[in-house]
DNA sequence: AATATCGCTATAAAATATGATGCGCAAGCC
DNA sequence: GGCTTGCGCATCATATTTTATAGCGATATT
Protein backbone atom coordinates (compact mmCIF):
# COMPACT_ATOMS: atom_id res chain seq x y z
CA UNK A 1 0.00 0.00 0.00
CA UNK A 2 1.81 3.18 -0.73
CA UNK A 3 2.27 5.82 1.77
CA UNK A 4 0.83 8.64 0.86
CA UNK A 5 -0.97 8.36 -2.14
CA UNK A 6 -4.07 10.87 -3.44
CA UNK A 7 -6.54 8.60 -3.42
CA UNK A 8 -10.12 9.03 -4.80
CA UNK A 9 -12.35 6.83 -6.65
CA UNK A 10 -13.77 8.14 -9.50
CA UNK A 11 -17.29 9.14 -9.15
CA UNK A 12 -18.89 11.23 -5.94
CA UNK A 13 -17.58 9.15 -2.99
CA UNK A 14 -17.15 12.30 -0.47
CA UNK A 15 -18.40 10.11 2.41
CA UNK A 16 -15.47 11.88 4.75
CA UNK A 17 -12.46 12.44 2.78
CA UNK A 18 -9.95 14.56 5.03
CA UNK A 19 -8.43 15.96 1.87
CA UNK A 20 -11.57 17.04 0.12
CA UNK A 21 -12.00 18.56 3.48
CA UNK A 22 -8.73 20.56 3.65
CA UNK A 23 -9.49 21.74 0.25
CA UNK A 24 -12.80 22.90 1.28
CA UNK A 25 -11.53 24.87 4.28
CA UNK A 26 -8.34 25.94 2.37
CA UNK A 27 -10.15 27.77 -1.23
CA UNK A 28 -11.60 29.60 0.64
CA UNK A 29 -11.12 33.73 -0.30
CA UNK A 30 -7.74 35.31 1.86
CA UNK A 31 -6.95 32.00 4.47
CA UNK A 32 -4.32 31.10 2.38
CA UNK A 33 -3.13 34.39 2.63
CA UNK A 34 -3.68 34.71 6.13
CA UNK A 35 -2.01 31.86 7.01
CA UNK A 36 1.11 32.69 4.65
CA UNK A 37 0.92 35.95 6.43
CA UNK A 38 1.18 34.42 9.86
CA UNK A 39 4.16 31.95 9.15
CA UNK A 40 5.81 35.05 9.62
CA UNK A 41 4.86 35.41 13.04
CA UNK A 42 1.96 36.61 15.17
CA UNK A 43 0.22 39.79 13.65
CA UNK A 44 -2.64 42.10 15.09
CA UNK A 45 -5.96 42.44 13.15
CA UNK A 46 -5.11 45.81 10.90
CA UNK A 47 -1.38 44.26 10.77
CA UNK A 48 -2.59 41.22 9.03
CA UNK A 49 -5.46 43.14 7.33
CA UNK A 50 -2.12 45.08 5.74
CA UNK A 51 0.00 42.13 5.26
CA UNK A 52 -2.76 39.92 3.24
CA UNK A 53 -3.40 42.98 1.11
CA UNK A 54 -6.91 44.10 0.36
CA UNK A 55 -9.26 41.96 2.79
CA UNK A 56 -11.87 44.51 4.07
CA UNK A 57 -12.60 43.82 7.91
CA UNK A 58 -15.90 41.80 7.69
CA UNK A 59 -14.41 39.22 5.64
CA UNK A 60 -11.22 39.16 7.79
CA UNK A 61 -12.70 39.09 10.87
CA UNK A 62 -14.82 35.87 9.69
CA UNK A 63 -12.00 34.29 8.27
CA UNK A 64 -10.01 34.70 11.60
CA UNK A 65 -13.02 32.77 13.39
CA UNK A 66 -13.59 30.06 11.61
CA UNK A 67 -9.79 29.38 11.40
CA UNK A 68 -9.66 29.63 15.59
CA UNK A 69 -12.43 27.00 15.57
CA UNK A 70 -10.86 24.67 13.32
CA UNK A 71 -7.70 24.86 15.89
CA UNK A 72 -5.30 26.66 12.76
CA UNK A 73 -4.37 29.90 14.43
CA UNK A 74 -4.91 31.09 18.20
CA UNK A 75 -6.12 34.20 19.28
CA UNK A 76 -4.52 36.28 22.30
CA UNK A 77 -6.34 39.44 23.77
CA UNK A 78 -3.55 40.85 25.58
CA UNK A 79 -5.67 44.45 27.11
CA UNK A 80 -9.10 44.44 26.64
CA UNK A 81 -9.58 48.50 26.63
CA UNK A 82 -7.55 49.70 24.79
CA UNK A 83 -8.01 46.29 22.23
CA UNK A 84 -4.83 44.72 21.66
CA UNK A 85 -5.21 41.33 20.13
CA UNK A 86 -2.65 39.20 18.25
CA UNK A 87 -3.37 35.97 15.93
CA UNK A 88 -0.85 33.60 15.55
CA UNK A 89 -0.79 29.79 14.29
CA UNK A 90 -1.05 26.75 16.05
CA UNK A 91 0.94 23.80 15.80
CA UNK A 92 -1.73 22.72 13.23
CA UNK A 93 -1.74 26.33 11.43
CA UNK A 94 2.39 26.20 11.20
CA UNK A 95 1.90 22.49 9.81
CA UNK A 96 0.75 24.29 6.81
CA UNK A 97 3.89 26.12 5.91
CA UNK A 98 4.88 22.44 3.60
CA UNK A 99 1.96 23.37 1.72
CA UNK A 100 2.47 27.00 1.37
CA UNK A 101 6.25 25.88 0.42
CA UNK A 102 4.79 23.26 -1.98
CA UNK A 103 2.33 26.00 -3.45
CA UNK A 104 5.79 28.53 -3.70
CA UNK A 105 7.81 25.94 -5.37
CA UNK A 106 5.31 25.39 -7.91
CA UNK A 107 4.46 28.81 -8.40
CA UNK A 108 8.22 29.92 -9.38
CA UNK A 109 8.19 26.57 -11.57
CA UNK A 110 5.71 27.32 -13.65
CA UNK A 111 3.52 30.14 -13.22
CA UNK A 112 3.83 32.66 -16.71
CA UNK A 113 5.89 35.90 -15.57
CA UNK A 114 3.66 39.01 -16.34
CA UNK A 115 6.42 40.13 -18.85
CA UNK A 116 5.68 37.70 -21.43
CA UNK A 117 2.44 36.42 -19.91
CA UNK A 118 -1.14 36.91 -20.80
CA UNK A 119 -2.69 39.99 -22.69
CA UNK B 1 -14.30 37.19 -22.14
CA UNK B 2 -13.96 37.45 -18.27
CA UNK B 3 -10.46 38.67 -17.40
CA UNK B 4 -9.56 38.37 -13.98
CA UNK B 5 -6.90 40.12 -12.19
CA UNK B 6 -6.05 40.05 -8.82
CA UNK B 7 -6.30 43.16 -6.85
CA UNK B 8 -2.70 44.47 -6.12
CA UNK B 9 -3.96 47.57 -4.38
CA UNK B 10 -2.16 47.28 -1.03
CA UNK B 11 0.14 49.26 1.00
CA UNK B 12 1.69 45.94 1.49
CA UNK B 13 4.73 44.83 -0.99
CA UNK B 14 2.80 42.60 -3.56
CA UNK B 15 4.80 43.94 -6.07
CA UNK B 16 4.69 40.87 -7.77
CA UNK B 17 4.73 37.46 -6.15
CA UNK B 18 4.70 34.29 -7.31
CA UNK B 19 3.27 32.84 -4.41
CA UNK B 20 0.64 35.18 -4.11
CA UNK B 21 -0.29 35.11 -7.68
CA UNK B 22 -0.62 31.19 -7.06
CA UNK B 23 -2.96 31.60 -3.85
CA UNK B 24 -5.15 33.78 -5.85
CA UNK B 25 -5.44 30.89 -8.74
CA UNK B 26 -5.39 27.83 -6.14
CA UNK B 27 -8.18 29.12 -3.82
CA UNK B 28 -10.88 30.16 -6.55
CA UNK B 29 -13.70 28.04 -5.34
CA UNK B 30 -13.60 24.02 -7.32
CA UNK B 31 -10.05 24.83 -8.37
CA UNK B 32 -8.36 22.55 -6.45
CA UNK B 33 -10.75 19.72 -6.63
CA UNK B 34 -10.72 19.88 -10.23
CA UNK B 35 -6.95 19.57 -10.23
CA UNK B 36 -7.47 16.59 -7.76
CA UNK B 37 -9.60 14.55 -10.09
CA UNK B 38 -7.33 15.25 -12.90
CA UNK B 39 -4.81 13.76 -11.20
CA UNK B 40 -6.40 10.53 -11.75
CA UNK B 41 -6.35 11.23 -15.07
CA UNK B 42 -8.57 12.83 -17.95
CA UNK B 43 -12.21 13.15 -17.98
CA UNK B 44 -14.85 14.47 -19.75
CA UNK B 45 -16.52 17.38 -18.64
CA UNK B 46 -19.83 15.85 -16.43
CA UNK B 47 -17.72 13.03 -15.46
CA UNK B 48 -15.58 16.08 -13.90
CA UNK B 49 -18.39 17.47 -12.90
CA UNK B 50 -19.60 14.26 -10.57
CA UNK B 51 -15.70 13.07 -9.59
CA UNK B 52 -15.89 16.94 -8.06
CA UNK B 53 -19.31 16.59 -6.42
CA UNK B 54 -21.36 19.75 -6.20
CA UNK B 55 -19.76 22.02 -9.02
CA UNK B 56 -22.65 23.33 -11.13
CA UNK B 57 -21.46 23.62 -14.59
CA UNK B 58 -21.31 27.28 -15.38
CA UNK B 59 -18.77 27.24 -12.40
CA UNK B 60 -16.81 24.36 -13.92
CA UNK B 61 -17.05 25.86 -17.51
CA UNK B 62 -15.58 29.07 -15.93
CA UNK B 63 -12.74 27.27 -13.95
CA UNK B 64 -11.40 24.92 -16.78
CA UNK B 65 -11.48 27.96 -19.42
CA UNK B 66 -8.87 29.85 -16.73
CA UNK B 67 -7.15 27.01 -16.08
CA UNK B 68 -6.53 26.14 -19.45
CA UNK B 69 -5.71 30.02 -19.98
CA UNK B 70 -3.24 29.23 -17.38
CA UNK B 71 -1.37 26.19 -18.72
CA UNK B 72 -2.64 24.30 -15.98
CA UNK B 73 -5.13 22.04 -17.82
CA UNK B 74 -5.55 21.16 -21.46
CA UNK B 75 -8.76 20.78 -23.37
CA UNK B 76 -9.02 18.10 -26.39
CA UNK B 77 -11.93 17.89 -28.52
CA UNK B 78 -12.80 14.41 -30.08
CA UNK B 79 -15.56 14.91 -32.17
CA UNK B 80 -17.24 18.37 -32.69
CA UNK B 81 -21.35 17.47 -33.32
CA UNK B 82 -21.42 14.49 -30.63
CA UNK B 83 -19.64 16.54 -28.44
CA UNK B 84 -16.68 15.14 -26.70
CA UNK B 85 -14.08 16.54 -24.91
CA UNK B 86 -11.49 15.34 -22.47
CA UNK B 87 -9.69 17.52 -19.81
CA UNK B 88 -5.93 16.90 -18.57
CA UNK B 89 -3.31 18.31 -16.44
CA UNK B 90 -0.80 19.71 -18.44
CA UNK B 91 2.69 19.45 -17.05
CA UNK B 92 2.23 22.39 -15.19
CA UNK B 93 -0.73 20.49 -13.66
CA UNK B 94 0.90 17.50 -13.23
CA UNK B 95 3.07 19.38 -10.60
CA UNK B 96 0.11 20.38 -8.70
CA UNK B 97 0.16 17.03 -7.39
CA UNK B 98 3.00 18.10 -4.88
CA UNK B 99 0.46 20.57 -3.36
CA UNK B 100 -2.13 18.28 -3.11
CA UNK B 101 -0.27 15.60 -1.53
CA UNK B 102 0.81 17.95 1.26
CA UNK B 103 -2.48 19.18 1.57
CA UNK B 104 -3.19 15.38 2.10
CA UNK B 105 -0.74 15.25 4.30
CA UNK B 106 -2.15 17.93 7.02
CA UNK B 107 -5.50 17.14 6.32
CA UNK B 108 -4.62 13.43 7.60
CA UNK B 109 -2.67 14.78 11.07
CA UNK B 110 -4.53 17.82 11.99
CA UNK B 111 -8.02 18.17 10.88
CA UNK B 112 -10.36 17.56 13.35
CA UNK B 113 -12.50 14.05 12.61
CA UNK B 114 -16.48 14.25 12.21
CA UNK B 115 -16.91 12.00 15.08
CA UNK B 116 -16.03 14.88 17.36
CA UNK B 117 -16.46 17.63 15.13
CA UNK B 118 -18.73 20.50 14.27
CA UNK B 119 -22.04 22.02 15.68
C1' DA C 1 -40.12 6.27 -30.61
C1' DA C 2 -39.05 7.54 -26.18
C1' DT C 3 -35.50 8.41 -23.30
C1' DA C 4 -30.79 9.15 -21.72
C1' DT C 5 -26.24 11.08 -22.23
C1' DC C 6 -22.83 14.32 -23.77
C1' DG C 7 -20.77 19.24 -23.39
C1' DC C 8 -21.98 23.04 -22.47
C1' DT C 9 -24.87 28.04 -22.37
C1' DA C 10 -28.56 31.33 -20.56
C1' DT C 11 -31.12 33.22 -16.86
C1' DA C 12 -32.30 34.63 -12.44
C1' DA C 13 -31.81 34.11 -7.64
C1' DA C 14 -29.07 33.29 -3.61
C1' DA C 15 -24.78 33.55 -1.21
C1' DT C 16 -20.63 35.93 -0.42
C1' DA C 17 -17.18 39.69 -0.56
C1' DT C 18 -16.41 44.48 -0.63
C1' DG C 19 -15.93 49.56 0.65
C1' DA C 20 -17.14 52.97 3.46
C1' DT C 21 -18.04 54.59 7.83
C1' DG C 22 -18.00 54.75 12.69
C1' DC C 23 -17.52 53.29 17.55
C1' DG C 24 -14.90 53.52 22.25
C1' DC C 25 -10.63 54.26 23.95
C1' DA C 26 -5.55 54.65 24.88
C1' DA C 27 -1.28 57.08 23.50
C1' DG C 28 1.33 60.81 21.19
C1' DC C 29 1.92 65.70 20.44
C1' DC C 30 1.35 70.76 20.99
C1' DG D 1 -6.31 70.33 28.05
C1' DG D 2 -7.54 69.52 23.08
C1' DC D 3 -6.45 67.16 18.67
C1' DT D 4 -5.22 63.49 15.99
C1' DT D 5 -3.91 58.69 15.13
C1' DG D 6 -4.36 53.89 15.44
C1' DC D 7 -6.43 49.73 17.25
C1' DG D 8 -10.19 45.83 16.64
C1' DC D 9 -13.78 45.20 14.96
C1' DA D 10 -19.71 45.97 13.77
C1' DT D 11 -22.87 47.65 10.48
C1' DC D 12 -24.83 48.35 6.03
C1' DA D 13 -25.53 48.98 1.30
C1' DT D 14 -23.50 47.52 -2.94
C1' DA D 15 -20.64 44.69 -6.10
C1' DT D 16 -19.14 40.19 -7.35
C1' DT D 17 -19.59 35.04 -7.30
C1' DT D 18 -21.85 30.88 -7.04
C1' DT D 19 -25.95 28.32 -7.42
C1' DA D 20 -30.19 26.07 -9.20
C1' DT D 21 -32.70 25.14 -13.11
C1' DA D 22 -33.68 24.63 -17.85
C1' DG D 23 -32.48 23.68 -22.20
C1' DC D 24 -29.99 22.78 -26.95
C1' DG D 25 -28.38 19.56 -30.93
C1' DA D 26 -27.13 15.11 -31.69
C1' DT D 27 -26.04 10.39 -31.13
C1' DA D 28 -26.78 5.91 -28.26
C1' DT D 29 -29.72 2.90 -25.88
C1' DT D 30 -34.10 0.79 -24.81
Amino acid sequence: MPRHSVQATAEADHSFCPVYEAINILQEKWTLHIIRSLLQGPRGFNELSRAVGGCNPATLAQRLEKLEQLGIISKTIHSTMPPRTSYALTQAGQALQEVIEAIDRWSRAYLPKPSEGLP
